[in-house]
DNA sequence: CGCGCGGTTGAGCGGGTTCAAATAAAGTGG
DNA sequence: CCACTTTATTTGAACCCGCTCAACCGCGCG
């Protein structure tokens, strides 16, 4: 993975949180960025009917703050023990007049930039569970994935009820479409936390276009996603927004 | 309303749309910001499968062109005849020399900050479809209502259609639900393009709770689908997000 | 050991979709 | 302005995916 955007010398000070603790709240004063260094952080909403809507996790390297990855909209909690910098506007002020370029790539990032957050909307709207759970599971192994030989070991921070609320569905639907990759033997579970992506090109298709490509298997006609050749997946740069906006 | 973010001195160019002719299309060159004049813009993202997802509608006065509301991210298409404003890179680079504070202000916009884009999230995620047209027609009652005596009328630049794939549903169902708010005497139709809303009150209610609660207050609340209601302030400023980070 | 939390699995129901047809509105050209 | 086509909306009926409710499993821990 690419340097962090933050360097240490940028940063205000460092905060730990555990397990389901908040770094921020809605509500809280804004205008900090913050940059994930180890754990896992779920941006979230929560509705006085108790229902939770995860808009993002972000994991080490990962910047939030701003937009509807900051306090204005959603709450920043823990999804595991986390150590998460951060950045105080007084600091970005700092970084805006000493270093606007890469200020603004900072900025950018912390409003979402490092996700393409559309695609989210995008899942959560229209596809079917086994597609928007394939999708997850599928950007969480270009994520976080470590390959061994040929295979894809992939550590899951949070439990079925974050992505559940992740994907706008219940833990149930999760877990049950999880078994059915298991089954098609798309992925291997290798105990609660952990799992192993055995065909990442079905399960690349079926993140994409909701059915398993050319080959056979329960194909399911409703499509969603678009065709993007195997490359990129949410893996976008999108971080170039302003990039090429100079100030000097 | 407001004073519009952008000045006809900042402006490189005005662009004129008729209907369903884009404005600009996901991968174009990035790092404009464009601010809507007349007409209605929807930020859109289609997919293979022909289907189409709106991200959000922009009105007169609100801005776009960055992060989920930039190119990078989805096409910007004209939903009815429409005119936008541009403000180009080398505008924008030149604002944040002279004036940091309110170009902070518009790329805040730009990226977003005029809407509550979490909501949106969470309304397709989990509200069942009549709590999601009724919190689209409240908004649009809020946004485009004319009050005349006590009654609040509302044009609908939009189709069905566009509804539809705004909130994750099908055209059919809109239609559904939306006899359903006038059979409640909550709305009138008001031929294809317009509404009335007889019974604000009511109308927030759905959308905030889900049901017809006993009473109501002034102010908009937010919850989804409880049976409880609470009043937390809303319609946050949102565009205050670095508006207090001073360059100079 | 018993308790609690997280996860899995099953059965049944219902909201929203799909397919299909009818109706209304908006163009279009003469 | 009217006949005609096209597009948009309404309405109906049947189906099905995902939700709800509920039981059960497995593991960690006091």
């Amino acid at each position: 993975m690419a340097k962090p955007l933050l360097q240490t010398s940028d940063l205000d000070l460092y905060l730990s949180r555990p397990r389901n603790r908040p770094f921020f709240s809605e509500g809280d004063p804004s205008g900090a960025i913050y940059q994930v260094e180890s754990g896992c952080i779920r941006l979230q909403k929560m509705t006085e009917g108790g229902r939770r809507c995860v808009l993002s996790f972000c994991y080490p390297g990962d910047v939030f703050g701003l937009g509807t990855h900051g306090p204005e909209q959603v709450d920043a909690e823990a999804v595991c023990s986390s150590r998460v910098a951060r950045l105080g506007h007084l600091g970005l002020q700092r970084m805006l007049q000493s270093e606007p370029a890469r200020a603004m790539k900072v900025i950018d990032a912390a409003y979402g930039g490092q996700e393409a957050g559309s695609e989210h909307v995008v899942m959560i709207s229209f596809a079917p569970a086994e597609q928007k759970l394939a999708w997850f599971l599928d950007n969480l192994g270009h994520r976080l994935g470590q390959s061994i030989g040929d295979e894809l070991f992939v550590d899951l921070p949070m439990m079925r009820a974050d992505i559940a609320d992740h994907l706008g569905m219940t833990f149930e639907t999760v877990s049950r479409e999880m078994t059915k990759l298991r089954d098609l033997q798309i992925i291997d579970l290798l105990g609660l936390r952990k799992f192993k992506i055995r065909r990442a090109a079905a399960l690349q298709s079926l993140a994409l276009t909701g059915s398993l490509g050319a080959k056979l298997c329960s194909s399911r006609s409703r499509s969603i996603q678009s065709r993007r050749e195997s490359s990129r997946m949410a893996r976008g740069p999108s971080l170039a927004t302003l990039g090429h906006i100079r100030l000097h």
